[in-house]
DNA sequence: ATGAAAGCGCTAACAA
DNA sequence: TTGTTAGCGCTTTCAT
């Protein structure tokens, strides 16, 4: 029926415990027998059982991919990452479980421990914003659970991948103010995200490079999505002096201000540029094309779980990767009226 | 260490095997004993161990949701059915694996094959376009793995979720004739798509209905991506006759429709009127907010997932669940100019 | 309605 | 470098 590890053994010539070692890319084999071993493996279709695997020894082959069921960001932003994160997992040959964890009261305690003493899950990738959430890490930590964040806010230590937020947002302002705008306002998205203290800060440097002035009601609290984007555009707008371009901390957000510049018969980009972060699907999707940053949400994904599986092999500790950004400069941005 | 089964049963004073079938809701446990054992296994705060039970036995409590990689619907679509999904799977003690599935070639019958043998897979969630695809739906049956479709083209014999999208189709054309439009044009999806057809079906219908003629130039084929849509509009709008009024088979198409116009310098809905079919997100963040048919995604994905889990339980068979639609009327339509 | 024994397919700890 | 033995925690027979 099935083709059992004692079955590539005998057909080997060799003790269940050396094809073991082989499946587990142990040191200790020789090398010839290693391929005859692993060709049978091949010829006879061997595929090990992840049961029997998690069952005898320590480890599953099982990465979960963790998120937050509440605050959740863009889901094409989530659905990306998941897919990167698949990718490095089909390579490695691990599985991924996907698991929101609705992150109110104490009950994601209880659900990452079931993950952990049910499943035996090997590590897990932390998305944003839950890579900040110090009773999660501390409860992975306790179960001796590796982790690979995605962005996360506190970088020492940490193992994943990142992208210098600060430097592209700075980028994206000083592009507005090389098109000559000079009032220059921030939608900021939820506080103490990564995201948004990154953005925020990139924005207040580039004012700051550019030796203009830092005027508080030109940044805005938003909560990164587009409902806040259109309130907080109100808000601005209904100032006794105009901003003549915003730079909302996402493309959410970005499309709440020029729905809400539409609301109120301006026109983009002639009356007021906007600017947003992510490149979304939606920001290609607006009229006019939305000017933002592009993050590569799949490789990110992809790179983090790559990590996580160095350091899960033992071949090294992992790293926290950089990915570079890209400016997408498009039509909801010009010079400024 | 770990609370197994045999500590539950020791504490209870039965055998573990009584133990085993109360966990099994097995009917053969006197009701007494079996409140007795749950009350232990409470108290204990014991949890099965997946891989044990996936060893000895022949079942996984593990569900897999696979999805087309290449020809993917909107990620919002498929990141709230695995919501769904995962929301039924927590009520019922499943685990639940994302199975993206590179459907060019053969490559998906190992990937199949492999989850099947390897993980022991209870059943499946097969999402759109998926569920039509006679060679997968094959070999999960050669496997003898039973699966729920959601939205599924042919529905004889097959269980899961779907909603009457030509009735919905037909309700939204409907309105646009109420509204006046007599020249209305409809993009269509992918071909073969069940969405597709159920949608143009329900257009004609509605055409037919209201005795208006249907002119074969008023129908383009798209792909229901964006870009899809802009290049169908701009084909709608060098027609010698324009028509009034567009009904795009996704709302990702209609918003294509809405930048083309934009591009033409037709504003939406006073020169033409709009809309789509699902309610993603996009539809509230266009300007205008689009009209279109709201598919409740998110418990369709649980609702399919229950009808999966009904049949693996052997409470019944399962069934083809029907969620209704609802139309959301919104400014992109407007009476004919 | 309940229990005893055997074993699922693999790895751990030890041996050789 | 390789093999032996004993389990991992549960479910399956088959008994009672």
């Amino acid at each position: 029926m099935r083709v059992r590890l004692e079955d590539v053994a005998r057909a080997t010539g060799v003790s269940p415990k050396t094809v073991s070692r082989v499946l587990n890319e142990e040191s200790s084999v020789k090398d010839s027998t290693r391929q005859r071993v692993l060709a049978a493996m091949e010829s006879m279709n061997y595929r090990p059982s992840p049961s029997a695997r998690g069952l005898a020894g320590s480890r599953s082959f099982l990465v979960a991919m963790l998120y937050d069921n509440n605050n959740n960001p863009a889901s094409t932003y989530l659905a990306e990452i998941q897919d990167g994160v698949l990718d490095a997992c089909d390579a490695h040959r691990y599985s991924m479980m996907a698991c929101p964890l609705r992150m109110r009261g104490q009950d994601f305690i209880r659900r990452v421990d079931a993950l952990v003493s049910d499943h035996h899950i090997d590590g897990v990738i932390v998305t944003p914003p839950l890579t900040d959430y110090p009773a999660l890490l501390k409860r992975l930590q306790e179960h001796g659970v590796p982790h690979a964040s995605i962005s996360p806010l506190h970088r020492e230590g940490t193992i994943g991948v990142c992208m210098d937020e600060q430097q592209a947002a700075k980028a994206l302002v000083t592009h507005l103010i090389e098109l000559g705008h000079r009032r220059i306002a921030h939608i900021v998205g939820i506080a103490n995200h990564g995201a948004s203290r990154w953005r925020l800060a990139g924005y207040k440097e580039a004012l700051a490079t550019a030796g203009l002035p830092n005027d508080p009601d030109y940044v805005v609290q938003g909560e990164f999505t587009f409902g806040s984007g259109v309130m907080a555009a109100r808000q601005l707008f209904a100032l006794p002096v105009c901003p003549t371009a915003i730079f909302a901390a996402n493309d959410d957000m970005a499309a709440g201000v020029m729905w809400a510049a539409n609301e109120r018969g301006l026109k983009v980009p002639r009356d007021l540029s906007v600017c947003g972060f992510d490149d979304t699907p939606l920001a290609t999707q607006l009229w006019p094309p939305l000017t933002t940053v592009r993050q590569p949400s799949r490789e990110m994904g992809k790179l983090a779980a790559l990590q996580l599986m160095e350091k899960l092999r033992g071949r090294g500790t992992g790293l926290l990767v950089q990915v570079p950004y890209s400016l997408e400069l498009r039509e909801s941005t010009s010079v400024a009226p």
